[in-house]
DNA sequence: GCGCAGCTATG
DNA sequence: CATAGC
DNA sequence: GCGC
C-alpha cells in the first residue's frame, strides 16, 4: 500500500469553492471490523509483585530514589500502583525532586511525550501541589541535569524483572524536535464541548470512580469534567508478561497465585485474565503517546482501507489499527526501525499487532524524517478521489461501493449529490442526505435522555408496563451519543401485541419521527424481535434531527438484547468470540450451544438468562460495567488456544477430540478454582469484589464449580451423540480461559435450561443497583 | 492458508 | 446475493 | 493486516 494515498487523503484541504467538498472529519465510521482498540480510556490497572508483603528496605530497589512526576491523582493511577510496588521492593519514591538524592525522574504518560511539558511541569509545580501528600516544591524552572528522566515503562520493567534495569532504553529524549505540541491543552482545562466529535466517558462522576477506593480519600483530579488522562498508568505490556513469565521466586499468597497462573501460562502464555473491559491500553498513553505520529499514520492507513473498500478491506483496516494501537502502547519512542525489529524479536508481546505490513509502512515513514509532515501534496483542485470517497461515505448508507459509483458518475461533493445525484441514491441514502448536517453531529447525553423519555412516554401510553431503555453509548455513560438506541420489552405475555408498529405510527404522527430508514419486514410474527431505524426530532425551537434506533424483544431475549445493544461493538465482538471459544454462540437473542460437528446452533440449547449478569455468569465472566465495555484489542490477539477455531470437527478425529476434552477437564477445573481464588484474594480487585458482594453473588459461587452448564434444554441437546455430551460441553466451556475476559466465579446461579424455564430465582432482587451500571437509568434488572 | 461476531433490512 | 449498518 |  502506498503511503501517498494517505497523503492525498489527509492533505486535501476543504475546498474553497465547493462548500461541501471534503469537509471536516466526521465521526461516522462504519462497517469496521473489530477495532484494534480505539480511543477509550479506562480504569484501574492492577498488578501484584511477588515481594509484595516482604519487608521493605531490602528489596532489589534499595538505594534508588525516584521522583515521580505525574499528572492526575497519583494514588489512583498506575504510577501509584507502580510506586507502591516499587517501595515494597525497597526503593524510595516521592514526588519531590531532591538534588543529590533523586536518582531517577519518572514521567508519566501525560508528560512523557514532550520535554517542554515536562519542563513546564517543573516550573508549574505549584499547580500540582495537591498531588499526593506533598506540597511539592521542587526544582523550579529548569530541568535538573544529570538525573535520567525515564518513562514509567522503566519502572514497569524494573518491577517485572525485579532488578534495576538500565535507564538508557527508557530515557526520554530531550531534543525531540518537538513533535507537534498541538496547541496543547493545559492539563488543567480539558473541558470539551459536549457535542464534540469524540465521546468521552464523562458521566464519570456518575458512573465511574465510585468504586476506586484509593480515589476517595484525598486527591481530586485535576480536570473538572470527566476525561482526565488519568495518569492511568499501567505496567504497559500489561501484566500478562509480568506475571506469567514468572518473575523471581515468589512468596506470599499473591505470589503463589501468580505462579499458578504461570503454570497455566506455560501451556497458554496469554493468561492475562484481568484486562478486558478495564484499562484500555490503546489510550493508555493518552493522546500523547511518544509514537503518536507513527500510530496516527497507521490509523490513517486503516481508515484508507475502509474508504477504499474491497475484499478484505475490513480486515486490513483492523490490522493497521491494531498495529497503531500497539505502537501507541509503547512507552518509548521509536525513532529507528531497528528498535522495532529488536522488539519484535526480543519482546514480541509488547509489539503484538505490528506485523510485516505495518513494519513496511513504518520503515518508509521513519526513513523520510518523521517530524517532517508528509508532503502536503494534494489539496489541489481536482479533489483527491479518496477524499471524495470518504466524504460520500459520511452520508448514511453510502459505503465504499456506492461512493465509488458516485465518483465515477462525476459526483465530487455533497452538493453535487443534492443537485444532480438524487436519483442515483436509494431511499435510505436520500433520507440521510437530507438530514446530513444534523445527523452527522453527535448529541449531548442529556438530549439522548430526552429522546429516550419521549419514546418511553408514548410506549407506555400504548402499552402500560412496557420497559424502555436507551442502550448504546448512552448506557455506557458517554457524554455524547451518535444516536439513541432504545430497547423495548413488552410486559410478559403481551409479546404478541402489535404495540411496536403502533408506537412507531404514533411517534410519526406526532411528528417526532421524521424519517424511516428501516422497518421490520413483512408480516409480523409474535415473539420475534422488531427493529425500527430512522430519524427523529424533539419538539421545540433549535432542535435538530437525530438518528434513532428502536428495537423490541420479548422478555426471554431481553437480557441478551440489552447486552448486545449496549455494546460497544468491539466489546460485543470480543465477548462473542470468547463465547465461541467455549463452544457457544452469543447473539442478541441468546446464548446457545453449537454442535461442534456441524457448527450449527443446537436447537433448544439456549441458556436462560433474565439479567445481563446471568449472561456473564453463564460464560464464567465477571460482571463488567457498561461504562467499561470497551473491548481490548482484536480478539485475534487472544486466540492462542481457542480450541477448534471453528471448523467442524471431522468424524474421524472425534474420538481423540473427546478424550482430549475429558482429560482437560480436571486441570481446567483446577484452573477455574485458581482463578476464582485469584479474584477472591487479589486486593486490586476490590472493585469487582465489591460489586459481586453487593449483588449477593459470592455466596453462591464459593468455589463450587458446580451446577449450571449441564445439558441445555434436555431436548435437542445432545443430538449429535448423547454420549459425552455434557462433559464435552463442560470441557469446552472451561477449556479456554483466554485473555479477553476475566473468567471468574464459575457459573453461579445461572441455569442452563430449555429456553422456557424461568431462570432460577433471580437471586438478589436489586441486582443492578451496584455501581453505575446506569442503574439510575435502568428501570429493570438488566 | 485459515479465521477474523453475528445478525438484519434493502434492492 | 451484495451492500450497509447495528 | 495479523496471529496462529
Ligand atoms: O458492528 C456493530 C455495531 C454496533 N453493535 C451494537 C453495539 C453498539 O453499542 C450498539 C449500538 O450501535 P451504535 O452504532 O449506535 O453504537 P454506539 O455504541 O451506540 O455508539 P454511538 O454513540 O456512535 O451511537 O449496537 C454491534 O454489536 N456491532
Ligand atoms: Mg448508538
Amino acid at each position: 500500500m502506498d503511503i501517498r494515498y494517505l497523503e492525498d487523503l489527509l492533505c486535501s484541504a476543504p475546498k474553497g469553492s465547493r462548500s461541501n467538498a471534503v469537509a471536516a472529519p466526521s465521526p461516522k465510521r462504519k462497517n469496521r471490523p473489530r477495532g484494534g482498540a480505539s480511543g477509550d480510556n479506562g480504569g484501574i490497572e492492577t498488578n501484584k509483585r511477588p515481594w509484595k508483603r516482604a519487608g521493605a528496605a531490602s528489596g532489589p530497589f534499595s538505594g534508588l530514589s525516584l521522583c515521580v512526576v505525574s499528572q492526575g491523582s497519583v494514588t489512583n493511577n498506575t504510577v501509584g500502583t507502580l510506586t507502591r510496588e516499587f517501595r515494597d521492593g525497597g526503593g524510595q519514591v516521592s514526588t519531590h525532586y531532591t538534588p543529590g538524592d533523586t536518582t531517577h525522574i519518572v514521567a508519566d504518560a501525560s508528560l512523557a511525550a514532550s520535554w517542554e511539558k515536562l519542563d513546564d511541569y517543573f516550573s508549574g509545580w505549584d499547580d500540582f501541589e495537591d498531588v499526593v501528600d506533598g506540597a511539592a516544591t521542587a526544582g523550579r524552572g529548569r530541568m535538573p541535569d544529570g538525573v535520567p528522566v525515564v518513562s514509567s515503562e522503566w519502572m514497569s520493567e524494573c518491577l517485572r524483572r525485579s532488578e534495576v534495569v538500565t535507564a538508557e532504553a527508557y530515557r526520554l529524549t530531550p531534543p525531540l524536535h518537538h513533535c507537534a505540541a498541538p496547541a496543547t491543552v493545559a492539563p488543567k482545562q480539558q473541558q470539551r464541548s459536549s457535542t464534540a466529535t469524540t465521546e468521552t466517558n464523562a458521566a464519570a462522576e456518575g458512573c465511574s470512580s465510585s468504586a476506586s477506593p484509593a480515589a476517595t480519600g484525598k486527591k481530586r483530579i485535576l480536570t473538572s469534567g470527566g476525561h482526565q488522562t488519568t495518569g492511568g498508568l499501567v505496567a504497559t505490556r500489561n501484566q500478562r508478561g509480568d506475571a506469567a513469565r514468572g518473575s523471581p521466586s515468589g512468596r506470599g499468597a499473591a505470589a503463589r497465585l501468580m505462579n499458578l497462573e504461570g503454570e497455566v501460562g506455560a501451556r497458554k502464555p496469554n493468561v492475562d485474565m484481568r484486562r478486558v473491559s478495564q484499562g484500555q491500553p490503546s489510550s493508555f498513553w493518552g493522546p500523547q503517546s511518544p509514537n503518536k505520529e507513527a500510530a496516527d499514520m497507521l490509523d490513517g492507513l486503516a481508515e484508507l482501507c475502509a474508504t477504499r473498500g474491497g475484499d478484505g478491506s475490513v480486515f486490513n483496516e483492523r490490522g493497521f489499527k491494531s498495529a497503531a494501537a500497539a505502537l501507541r502502547m509503547l512507552g518509548t519512542q521509536i525513532t529507528d526501525i531497528e528498535q522495532l525489529k529488536d522488539l519484535r524479536k526480543n519482546d514480541p508481546e509488547r509489539v503484538r499487532g505490528v506485523g510485516d505490513g505495518a513494519m513496511k509502512e513504518l520503515t518508509a515513514f521513519l526513513a523520510e524524517g518523521k517530524g517532517k509532515s508528509r508532503a502536503p501534496v494534494s489539496g489541489a483542485d481536482p479533489p483527491a478521489p479518496e477524499a471524495c470517497l470518504k466524504l460520500f461515505q459520511e452520508v448514511g448508507w453510502v459505503g465504499a461501493v456506492k461512493a465509488r459509483q458516485l465518483y465515477d458518475k462525476g459526483m465530487r461533493s455533497i452538493e453535487d449529490l443534492r443537485t444532480s445525484g438524487r436519483d442515483l441514491l436509494t431511499e435510505q441514502m436520500r433520507v440521510c442526505l437530507n438530514r446530513h448536517e444534523d445527523i452527522k453531529q453527535r448529541m449531548p447525553r442529556s438530549e439522548a435522555a430526552e429522546i429516550e423519555a419521549a419514546v418511553t412516554k408514548v410506549a407506555q401510553s400504548i402499552c402500560p408496563g412496557v420497559i424502555c431503555q436507551a442502550c448504546g453509548s448512552y448506557r455506557r455513560g458517554k457524554s455524547n451519543c451518535g444516536d439513541v438506541d432504545v430497547l423495548i420489552r413488552p410486559p410478559e405475555g403481551q409479546e404478541d401485541s402489535p404495540m411496536f408498529l403502533e408506537l412507531i405510527k404514533e411517534l410519526t404522527e406526532t411528528g417526532f419521527i421524521t424519517d424511516r430508514l428501516a422497518m421490520p419486514e413483512g408480516p409480523y410474527t409474535p415473539g420475534k424481535p422488531q427493529t425500527f431505524m430512522g430519524v427523529c426530532k424533539l419538539p421545540g425551537e433549535g432542535q435538530i434531527h437525530r438518528r434513532l434506533d428502536v428495537k423490541l424483544y420479548p422478555t426471554s431475549m431481553f437480557a441478551f438484547a440489552v447486552l448486545y445493544f449496549t455494546g460497544s461493538g468491539d466489546f460485543n465482538m470480543n465477548m462473542r468470540c470468547f463465547a465461541k471459544s467455549k463452544g457457544l454462540k452469543l447473539n442478541d437473542k441468546g446464548l446457545f450451544k453449537v454442535d461442534p460437528f456441524s457448527g450449527e446452533e443446537v436447537p433448544n440449547s439456549g441458556y436462560s438468562c433474565l439479567r445481563e449478569e446471568d449472561v456473564f455468569s453463564a460464560l464464567g465472566m465477571d460482571w463488567i460495567e457498561p461504562k467499561d465495555r470497551k473491548g481490548v484489542g482484536p480478539a485475534s490477539h487472544n486466540q492462542q488456544e481457542a480450541l477448534p477455531q471453528h471448523q467442524a470437527i471431522p468424524m474421524a478425529e472425534a474420538g481423540s477430540y473427546y478424550e482430549n476434552a475429558e482429560q482437560q477437564m480436571q486441570q481446567q477445573q483446577q484452573m477455574m478454582m485458581q482463578q476464582q481464588a485469584e479474584v477472591f484474594f487479589r486486593e486490586e480487585d476490590q472493585v469487582q469484589q465489591a460489586i459481586c458482594l453487593s449483588r449477593g453473588v459470592f455466596d453462591a459461587s464459593g468455589g463450587s464449580v458446580a451446577a449450571a452448564a449441564a445439558g441445555g434444554g434436555g431436548a435437542g441437546a445432545a443430538n449429535y451423540d448423547g454420549s459425552a455430551d455434557p462433559d464435552l460441553q463442560e470441557a469446552l466451556r472451561r477449556s479456554v480461559a483466554d485473555t479477553r475476559f476475566a473468567v471468574g466465579g464459575g457459573e453461579r446461579e445461572v441455569v442452563a435450561g430449555g429456553s422456557g424455564s424461568t431462570a432460577t430465582a433471580a437471586s438478589s432482587a436489586e441486582g443492578n443497583n451496584g455501581v453505575g451500571t446506569g442503574s439510575e437509568h435502568s428501570p429493570v434488572c438488566l
